[in-house]
DNA sequence: AACCGTACTC
């Protein structure tokens, strides 16, 4: 390109300024014309000055007297017939036209953007990139307009990076000096750069830049920053600074976009001491979105100590927090199950006058919908709306899923189409939401229906979608299809990641291989993924319903080995295999070591351990077990019930069956079929038989059957008191229920 | 420049 540009300086020297002074009207400047504005956007760097050299000469094609003449019909003809058709214009000058002529008549239309625009868009489709013409016109013209139109001069050097990539970042360096362009086109060309995705191209511009004493913006950069990888991202962050020379100063976004970065990949250290630096060492002063960013950083790893602390901080300075801010907190809040006190903060920046916008309503919505109540998560719509904010795609997102995991799919398609309705554009992720929630629910067909639908509307499927319709599979027993779905996910170019392995790792376990799935552990440490506690949890639980207790320990030692912490999960597996193996007593001290190391059980801990002693018909063990989870705060939950009825029951202890039964009540469960059972059986036996036809009668209406000896002994009532009506009835509804039994059974 | 949504273990 320098070689290029000596040539033709040597030749045209004279008659470039000439030609400049016929199109322009004015003379070209001689200097750089970056040097005078430093106070623009884009500025020279003095410190360096002695290093930078000139931008290339660079003189387009000289026209003949005949072919300037011709330019100017051909200008004046687009002028005055500028609403036809532009090939019907150009008809008439014909064979005679070339290439240069356009490039020619584009400063002579500087005045007409729109003109010299569609005179482009002609050239352009004439000769297809990669034409040196068109990257050159496309520069020429992306000089013309940046002063004028900046958006429009970003599109056509996106358009002309899109064609020609760095030879046409070249190509406008080159053409810069020529055309006197304004050195903001720089930073258009940057952010075009970007824009199309050339990060590299974008990063090597800038240093290429400063070598001709031109240092881009600090804004054009930020949209770079916060484009890049962040490793790359605090390399740059670090270097641009000093590789101008001082030139280049990072402004508040640009500490913002760092602060981003560092938290994103959970270095909030690092970013808390970037803040501190800001205002100190930069002059900077950290404003309301470095606090929100530092404390959604905090939030986001658990952290609110910090973030309550950070608020402090920002409050003392002046800095009033706003949505984001708050919404950070309660998102943490609902992800710890503290929806009640997420919806706390709510009414608290109310009341402080920050309006809640659109996102702050989404996590509470998706809060109470992560709790299951959807009674509170109609309110919450409600008071969104009321607020005059319209549900976003995210909003409706968290309804949907949220329905899903309620098992409501026709509420959900409803939401769906609601959100279609509204003009809202459905993505990947709340098809993926859709797709879930038939799986979950075993309706595989709907599930790929679902997915067809996204694919119609030409949307892609990611590696979540996929591990959800694989998920669906394995939990139908259809490893085989998982398998080949996966391979399908493969062939498109997506990873599996660590649940896609675990999911199958699962399905491989519970169709009672677990081999393969030792095998698939092995394989996915051997792709890189690091086998975690679902995959460790998974195949304990495994071992244990095989009664392989010695290798279910074996994996436990492997994960506290590599520092893998078990979760509650993992030790409720370990729990429900002791007792599934007769180790009561190891469940026992399993127990207690969990309490000691502070590995808080929950209610299914206990419940294991209960159940197993109440089997044993060992109802005082049973008792000491409900009583140590009482002492613990660990709250009983519906099986904790069902298990201390059913037990008493057997036992025979009535008044306790009875005395459980009533506090289940109180507390909004039900009992199970098995319980219902139990608690009939016990009370015809203590003769108290209105009870127990009251208990008979409300397991029907849920739908539960009852056994077959219970029928019996109501029939035989019935009979007694000639009561026959209700005698048949109940014959009839026995061999009914048998039928419906054996139907299910068979399919 | 920052906040909200999708998959895997009992």
């Amino acid at each position: 390109m320098l070689l290029r540009a000596a040539a033709r300086k040597k030749k045209t020297k004279h008659s470039v300024a000439t030609l400049f002074l016929a199109l322009h009207g004015r003379p070209l400047t001689s200097s750089s014309s970056s040097s005078s504005s430093s106070s623009s956007s884009s500025a020279l760097v003095d410190s360096i000055a002695t290093s930078i050299r000139p931008f290339p000469d660079y003189s387009p094609r000289k026209p003949s007297l005949r072919d300037a003449d011709l330019v100017r019909d051909l200008t004046a003809a687009l002028r005055q017939r500028r609403s036809d058709p532009l090939a019907r214009v150009l008809r008439p000058f014909g064979p005679r036209l070339r290439p240069d002529h356009l490039l020619w008549a584009l400063p002579l239309l500087r005045s007409d953007l729109p003109l010299l625009l569609s005179l482009l868009a002609w050239f352009r489709s004439c000769h297809p990139a990669p034409s040196p013409a068109t990257a050159e016109a496309t520069a020429i013209a992306a000089h013309l307009a940046a002063a004028a139109s900046p958006c429009t001069a970003r599109r056509l050097l996106r358009d002309g990076l899109r064609d020609g990539g760095r030879r046409f970042i070249d190509e406008v360096i080159y053409t810069y000096k020529h055309w006197c362009s304004h050195p903001s086109v720089f930073d258009l060309l940057l952010l075009a750069a970007v824009d199309v995705g050339r990060l590299d191209d974008a990063r090597a511009l800038f240093h290429h830049l400063l070598t001709y004493g031109v240092v881009v913006s600090a804004d054009a950069c930020n949209s770079l920053l916060a484009r890049l990888p962040v490793g790359d991202m605090l390399a740059a962050f670090a270097d641009f600074p000093q590789s101008s020379g001082g030139g280049l100063r990072w402004n508040a976004k640009s500490y913002n976009i760092a602060i981003h970065g560092l938290c994103r990949v959970g270095n909030v250290g690092d970013a808390r001491r970037i803040l501190a630096d800001m205002e100190p060492k930069a002059g900077v002063p950290p404003d309301v979105v470095s606090y929100s960013t530092l404390i959604n950083g905090y939030c986001s790893i658990g952290e609110l100590r910090e973030a309550m602390e950070l608020m402090r901080e920002m409050a003392l300075k002046g800095l009033k927090p706003n949505p984001f801010t708050y919404n950070s907190i309660m998102a943490l809040l609902c992800k710890a199950g503290r929806v009640v006190g997420a919806e706390r903060v709510l009414s608290y920046m109310v009341r402080h006058g920050v309006a809640p916008d659109a996102a702050v309503y989404t996590t509470m919505i998706d809060g109470f919908c992560k709790m299951g109540n959807l009674s509170a998560v109609y309110r919450m719509v409600d008071e969104m709306r009321k607020s005059g904010l319209v549900p976003d795609a995210i909003t409706y997102t968290s309804l949907i899923h949220g329905l899903c995991r309620s098992g409501k799919m026709v509420e959900a398609h409803n939401v769906f189409e609601e959100m279609l309705s509204e003009g809202l554009n459905p993505d990947e992720i709340v098809y993926t939401a859709l797709i879930d929630g038939y799986c979950k629910l075993g309706r595989m067909t709907d599930a790929f229906r679902a997915h067809n639908e996204m694919l119609r509307r030409g949307l892609t499927p990611n590696v979540v979608t996929y591990t959800s319709l694989s998920d669906g599979l394995c939990k139908q027993r259809d490893v085989e299809a998982a398998n080949e779905l996966l391979h399908e996910m493969c062939s498109k170019g997506l990873e599996l990641n660590v649940c896609t392995y675990n999911s199958l790792i699962n399905g491989l376990c519970k169709a009672g291989n677990i081999e393969q799935a030792m095998k698939t552990m092995v394989e996915m440490e051997a792709a890189g993924l690091k086998p975690d506690v679902y995959t460790y949890t998974t195949l304990m639980d495994a071992y244990c319903k095989s009664g392989e207790m010695d290798r279910a320990r074996g994996l436990l030692q492997e994960m506290l080995d590599k520092g893998i912490r078990p979760s509650i999960v993992t030790f409720n597996v370990l729990m429900h295999g002791m007792c599934m193996s007769g180790m009561l007593e190891d469940g026992k001290r399993l127990l207690d070591w969990m309490v000691d190391k502070n590995f808080m059980p929950n209610a299914t801990t206990y419940n294991s351990l209960m159940k197993h002693y109440s089997l044993d018909k060992n109802m005082k063990a049973t008792t000491e077990i409900y009583r140590g989870m009482c002492s613990q705060g660990v709250v009983p939950d519906q099986n904790t019930y069902n298990i201390l009825i059913t037990g008493h029951c057997k036992a025979r202890n009535m008044k306790e069956a009875c005395y459980f039964h009533n506090e289940m009540i109180s507390k909004g469960f039900s009992l199970s079929e098995g319980s219902y059972n139990a608690l009939i059986r016990g009370l015809l036996r203590k003769k108290k038989f209105m009870e127990a036809w009251g208990l008979f009668d409300e397991m029907r209406a849920k739908g539960f059957v009852a056994e077959h000896d219970i029928y019996n002994t109501f029939i035989d009532m019935n009979y007694t008191e000639e009561n026959m009506e209700a005698a048949l009835a109940l014959c009839d509804e026995v061999v009914e229920r048998c039928l419906v039994e054996t139907k299910v059974d068979e399919t």
